[in-house]
DNA sequence: CAGATGACAAGAT
DNA sequence: AATCTTGCCATCT
């Protein structure tokens, strides 16, 4: 519960029109080398929260499609685009262009949950 | 309590 | 460029 919070505690921060990778999320929630969980945690997000889940894309780009999502992947881009994105031929974006920068505020609290896991860990 | 279940990413082939 | 390993684990039943 706590670990799921933390990443929509960091998805909550990413700007209209832009866009952040799962790996990226996770360093950002404390969970470096662990991107799957975001993946995990994103399935299971309410989609009426305020949880921009559509902002979150794979390391190549693309939107991560799975059947489990019935049709939700096809919603994700059509909200991408909402927001101004493009996506070429290959259904992929540029994320030289949209990836997100986070601010320092944002990186100050990534470390502090760092630091706070180090501390239950012997 | 044990097993099933899921939106990833990097490296090797 | 595309496909195949391997590491990863909180929730749900």
């Amino acid at each position: 519960m706590l670990t799921y919070e933390r990443i929509y505690a960091v998805v909550r921060q990413i700007p209209r029109g832009q866009v952040a990778t799962y790996g990226q999320v996770a360093e950002l929630a404390g969970l470096v080398g662990k991107p799957r969980l975001v993946g995990y945690a994103l399935y299971r997000v309410d989609m009426t929260s305020d949880v921009p889940w559509h902002r979150v894309i794979n390391a190549k780009g693309e939107i991560s499609q799975s059947p489990l999502r019935y049709g939700n992947d096809y919603r994700q881009r059509s909200l991408l685009e909402d927001e101004g994105i493009a996506f070429d031929q290959g259904g992929r974006l540029d994320l030289g262009q949209y990836r997100w920068r986070p601010p320092d505020t944002v990186i100050e609290q990534a470390l502090a949950v760092l630091r706070e896991t180090l501390d239950e860990e012997p």
